[in-house]
RNA sequence: GCCGGGGUGGCGGAACUGGCAGACGCAAGGGACUUAAAAUCCCUUGUCCCCGUUGGGACGUGCGGGUUCGAUUCCCGCCCCCGGCACCA
């Protein structure tokens, strides 16, 4: 007899058995409460990594717990199919990116299935098949109707080796997220969501996302960038124009002794045109907007620079005449593009005033000690009194900061604005492998929609893929010519296609009815089944795609398709798989991929590996020792079944005793197996720590194997604590669970069987292990009955030796009773009278 | 710089609401079984000190303070690592 079990029959065979009964078939249900457990769906670039197991098998037991729990458990599997890589693979391997990609989507699924997640197979769907994006087209054309897509002309993202714009969440430090290349900024014509209509509801709801993890919406809070400010309307002296500039520091406007521009101002034009050193103006502006097309962004922040322009700016609250320079450091994406320059209190001012000799005026003094421009090295951003301020003088400057706002805005000076630093999405890309923009141009009648009816529109199939400037589809006259829908005549499709973040920012509520013809998804089915109960993903997500897909969902809300208006109620986000401290990557050599794994260890070890190595959120260390740890573990837990059932076959009926004596090693046992219960079930379902979960049934296990030799264990106690263990198995290592079931002589699934409950009765211990200390310091240990009073315990601890010895020469002040675990004896020496 | 998360044995990690620090696993050492090895089963394993032995004691959760009968856990100050944001006005 082999001490190993043969993990490739028993895997096969009961995924095929799996298959035949389509166990994780699911259909809305109206009795049973529903759970959707979804993972982040991969793309599809040919190759499940160890981060998809980690995902997947973290979704898995969640799934198949749930279900063990009674729920209508949704759990569905499909592909972010649209992308580069499959352009890239046409352009260098001469394939066809549908075949590449629908070539990978076979070669993923069947690795999929090899570890036996239990999905609804029945509802698999793919971004890049036509009965997808059809609807991402229509959810294109719905934002456009509600005025939330539009096209502007606007400095983007461009990476050059990819050929394509950028939205900003796909730039990281000036570099393109996909290729790494640095990203330079183009001014071009291109479609946006106007994510920032939403920028308010987006930051406020992260309130209510009570399960998702903190440093997500931190991120997401971040990336909004909410600032509350005021804009003020400076003049440019001898002109009527308004060189409004937006400030939060408003209590400090008596302070502004100079105006920046952002060499991209729009008042730019004329401030040359009247500019005495206009020359030098234009060479310092095209020099920095040079210098930022090369977006090389490096972490130090650049010198600050800047010119005078020779011109001035009259301050509307004390009617001063302040000189304009350009500088550097403003920007136009935000706020106006024009900063007023208050040295004394912002420190980039403080900086640039002193490089340039511009006066530094205190206007917050600080009550701690007085300020003295000339003196200044730092500015002073903290609260304060304002002085300098006119009728301002004498307030505290958060309560001038409401009476500036309110005076600037009772005159007609400025107003309180809100600013986000959020931008809108850009959603535009000038490449082939995407769902194409449904939208057209026509000579007479400007942008028109396709209908909806005529959805999608088709990718081409014959398209040339060698590289130029502008996306494929333009070369391809059969798909841009066209005829408007509106009046007939010949119209040009647009040729752009979507950034397959629009695609995966809706796909969640396309799993809910995959196979609707009439619309994206059914209205009845998504308000059953809808949010997603539990979201499992990587946490790089955080900016991206979760924004996005909150962002659709609460569009879709609003427009009476969704009873909710957040996606997802729960979210996981996990570790990354690390080897020797290092994400694991082709170029490091660091490999170690799962089909290895199922190779030699077969599907059930590596999915106890990766949740029992690490807990979910943490980085997890890849270790071939401790893949081998599990494999161990389940051999044992293989063989102790096999012994027990081999040893009971023929008969077992029997029951567990009317009254099993808790202090007999039968009693034992059941208390040990409830307590596993009750611990294993809180770390499932509560904690959602799967490393402790498998800890502790490796502990039941271990007290199993201790209790093989012992004689008065009844049958039937030996048989529900073997039951129960394959139960609480059965979420973890699926395939052995069912086979053990089946050696304990079960009928039907595991998986359809109920999660073991635990009987409070049985788990609780009648002695505890009740600890002693002398002033804090542990001294002795005691067995003593669960219940006892305080007193008696008292009585008890005294008169050991361990603790009398430490007692000698002091008496007890008081005692700290801790029912069930400790007793403390506070002391104080006799030899020392102040005490 | 600001904001999050983290720092515990040789390693991965446990410790629920302030109550036995180091569960579980890996590695290491020892024993049983075996002609032998592998596999398996059992035991030991934080550091240091005292003791011939049974045993006993001190220290110990990044560092320094504090609160408390009692602190890995709470508070204050610092150091280091990881992640996010960053001329954002």
């Amino acid at each position: 007899m082999e001490g190993t079990y043969d993990f490739e029959a028993v895997e096969r065979k009961w995924q095929r058995r799996w298959e035949e009964a389509a166990l994780y078939a699911v259909r809305a249900g109206d009795s049973a409460e529903k759970y959707y457990c979804l993972e982040m769906f991969p793309y599809t670039s040919g190759e499940l990594h160890m981060g998809h197991l980690r995902n997947y098998s973290i979704g898995d037991v969640l799934a198949r717990y749930w279900r063990m729990q009674g729920r209508t458990v949704l759990h569905p599997i499909g592909w972010d199919a649209f992308g580069l890589p499959a352009e890239n693979a046409a352009i260098e391997r001469k394939i066809h990116p549908a075949d590449w990609t629908w070539g990978n989507i076979r070669a993923m699924r069947k690795q999929l299935q090899r570890f036996g997640f239990s999905y609804d197979w029945s509802r698999e769907i793919a971004t890049c098949d036509p009965s997808y994006y059809q609807w991402t087209q229509w959810l294109f054309l719905l934002l456009y109707d509600r005025d939330l897509a539009y096209r502007a002309k606007a400095p983007v993202n461009w990476c050059p080796r990819c050929r394509t714009v950028l939205a900003n969440e796909q730039v990281e430090a000036g570099r393109c997220w996909r290729c790494d290349g640095e990203v330079e900024l183009r001014e071009l014509d291109q479609w946006f969501f106007r994510i920032t209509a939403y920028a308010d509801r987006l930051l406020e709801d992260l309130d209510r996302l009570d399960g998702w993890p903190e440093r997500v919406k931190v991120m997401q809070r971040n990336w909004i960038g909410r600032s509350e400010g005021v804009e003020i309307d400076f003049r440019l002296e001898g002109s009527d124009t308004l060189l409004s500039v937006f400030t939060t520091r408003h209590d400090t406007v008596y302070g502004a002794t100079y105006l920046v521009l952002a060499p991209e101002h729009p008042a730019m034009g004329e401030i040359l045109t009247r500019s005495p050193v206009a020359d030098r103006v234009r060479q310092f502006c095209d020099r920095v907007m040079r210098e930022r097309a090369i977006r090389n962004e490096s972490p130090e922040p650049l010198s600050k620079e800047g010119v005078d322009t020779g011109l001035r700016a009259v301050n509307p609250l004390n009617g001063e005449r302040i000189p304009i320079w350009v500088g550097n450091y403003v920007v136009m994406e935000y706020g106006t593009g024009a900063v007023m320059g208050v040295p004394a209190h912002d420190q980039r001012d403080l900086e640039f005033a002193r490089q340039y000799g511009l006066p530094v005026r205190v206007v917050i003094q600080n009550p701690e000690r007085s300020l003295r421009a000339e003196e200044m090295t730092e500015a002073y951003t903290a609260p304060g009194t304002m002085v300098n301020s006119g009728p301002f003088d004498g307030l505290p400057s958060d309560v001038g900061q409401e009476r500036v706002a309110a005076y600037l805005e009772e005159k007609g000076l400025g107003r309180r604005r809100v600013q986000y630093r959020l931008r809108d999405w850009l959603v535009s890309r000038q490449r082939y492998w995407g769902a194409p923009i449904p939208l057209m141009y026509c000579d007479r009648c400007g942008i028109v929609k396709v209908p909806i009816k005529e959805l999608p529109v088709l990718l081409p199939q014959d398209v040339d893929f060698t590289p130029g400037g502008r996306s494929p589809l333009e070369r391809h006259e059969g798909f841009v010519n066209t005829t408007c829908p509106r009046c007939g005549g010949s119209a040009r499709r647009e040729t752009d296609t979507m950034d397959c973040f629009v695609c995966s920012s809706w796909y969640f509520l396309r799993y809910i009815s995959p196979h609707e013809e009439e619309a994206p998804f059914s209205r009845q089915q998504a308000s059953y089944w809808m949010p997603v109960d539990q979201y499992v993903g990587g946490v790089e997500h955080a900016v991206g795609h979760l924004l996005y897909a909150r962002f659709i969902v609460k569009v879709l809300h609003d427009a009476g398709y969704l009873p909710v208006d957040e996606p997802f109620h729960r979210l996981l986000t996990q570790g990354m798989v690390v080897l020797g401290g290092a994400k694991m990557s082709k170029s490091r050599g660091n490999v170690v991929t799962p089909d290895e794994m199922v190779r030699k260890y077969g599907a059930d070890t590596a999915r106890l590996f990766v949740l029992f190595a690490a807990p979910p959120e943490r980085d997890l260390e890849w270790s071939d020792r401790g893949v081998e740890g599990a494999w161990r573990f389940l051999n044992r837990v293989w063989r102790l079944v096999r012994t027990k059932s081999e040893e009971w076959a023929g008969g077992t009926e029997g029951r567990i005793p009317e009254v099993v004596d808790p202090d007999s090693p039968a009693g034992e046992l059941r208390r040990r197996l409830h307590q596993t219960i009750r611990r294993v079930t809180r770390d499932i379902e509560h904690r959602q720590q799967f490393n402790t979960a498998v800890a502790a049934i490796m502990e039941l296990v271990n007290d199993l194997y201790a209790h093989l030799d012992v004689r008065d264990v009844p049958m039937a106690v030996w048989k529900e604590c073997l039951d129960a263990l394959c139960l609480m198995l059965a979420p973890f290592v699926p395939h052995l669970a069912e086979e053990l079931w089946e050696m304990l002589g079960h009928e039907g699934s595991v998986h359809q069987a109920k999660w073991p409950e635990y009987d409070p009765q049985v788990a609780r211990a009648p002695q505890v292990t009740v600890v002693v200390q002398v002033d804090g310091k542990t001294r002795d240990r005691l067995e003593v009955d669960a219940e006892v009073e305080e007193q008696e315990l008292l009585a008890l601890v005294l008169h050991r030796p361990r603790v009398a010895k430490f007692l000698q020469g002091r008496r007890v002040l008081r005692t700290v009773h801790v029912p069930g675990r400790l007793i403390n004896l506070v002391t104080a020496g006799d030899d020392r009278p102040n005490e």
